[in-house]
DNA sequence: TAGGCCATCTGGTCCT
DNA sequence: AGGACCAGATGGCCTA
């Protein structure tokens, strides 16, 4: 893969990246270079286990549970716990690899999963887009187009269905949902209103133009 | 102070 | 029976 394929595939797949609560995730990607996480950086909650839901517990129930049935609960709790850990590692593993924000904000989780599937996405397309036509399309590289326009070209393609703008096929409020969502044109460092359209099944965007270069 | 994000607890359900 | 998984509830921390 040479750099201008995976440049273009950067600036597909960051060419949008939600900025939610606050303006912490400066929008920047150096040409073909991955940066890592710093996960140590991330907050940590400073929770002991279990410390602080046992008053909880206790007046919430006001029950004396029999000694079996604490038992059980505790190692499920323990099990749980661990499971969610586990869980949480995976997603910072996820985080690791995909291409990373230059400072040390860290992607939420969903925020992760929404990259990733961005991420992957940009590659297969990518990767078709190279395997039919020998380069990477000039949409991922140069010209300015909005995105509702680039995904409705590729609507019919089987990649495209599962790319977040152009899914039409999810029924997820969760994933595309109603309200607007913030997202930021990182070249332009202008924030963008989306909005999910009922009738055409994209998103369409407030700012008619959508910049693809730096 | 409100809202977002998170960790944890909890009870239900499914599977082995 | 016990473990895995899931979703709802709860409360803490942080930021705007």
């Amino acid at each position: 893969m040479n750099d201008g394929i995976a440049e273009g595939i950067l600036l597909f797949c960051f060419g949008r990246v939600r900025i939610g609560r606050e303006n912490t995730y400066h929008q920047f990607v150096s040409k073909w270079k991955f940066t890592v996480v710093n996960i140590s950086n991330y907050r940590k909650k400073l929770t002991h286990h279990g410390e602080k839901y046992k008053t909880r517990m206790k007046s919430k129930t006001g029950l004396k549970l029999p000694r079996q049935r604490v038992n059980r609960r505790t190692k499920a709790n323990n099990r749980e716990r661990h499971r969610m850990h586990r869980l949480n590692s995976a997603l910072d593993v996820l985080r690791s690899i995909l291409p990373a924000l230059p400072d040390d904000a860290q992607l939420t989780k969903i925020e992760t999963l929404r990259l990733a599937h961005n991420y992957i996405w940009a590659l297969t397309e990518t990767l078709r887009m190279a395997d039919h036509f020998g380069e990477i399309p000039d949409y991922l590289l140069h010209h300015h187009l909005p995105v509702s326009q680039v995904c409705m070209e590729h609507m019919g393609s089987p990649t495209s269905a599962s790319s977040p703008e152009c899914d039409s096929t999810s029924t997820s409020s969760t994933w595309h949902g109603n309200s607007a969502d913030t997202w930021v044109d990182f070249n332009h460092r202008e924030h963008n209103k989306q909005y999910w359209d009922e009738s055409n099944g994209f998103y369409q965007e407030e700012s008619s133009v959508f910049s693809f270069g730096f």
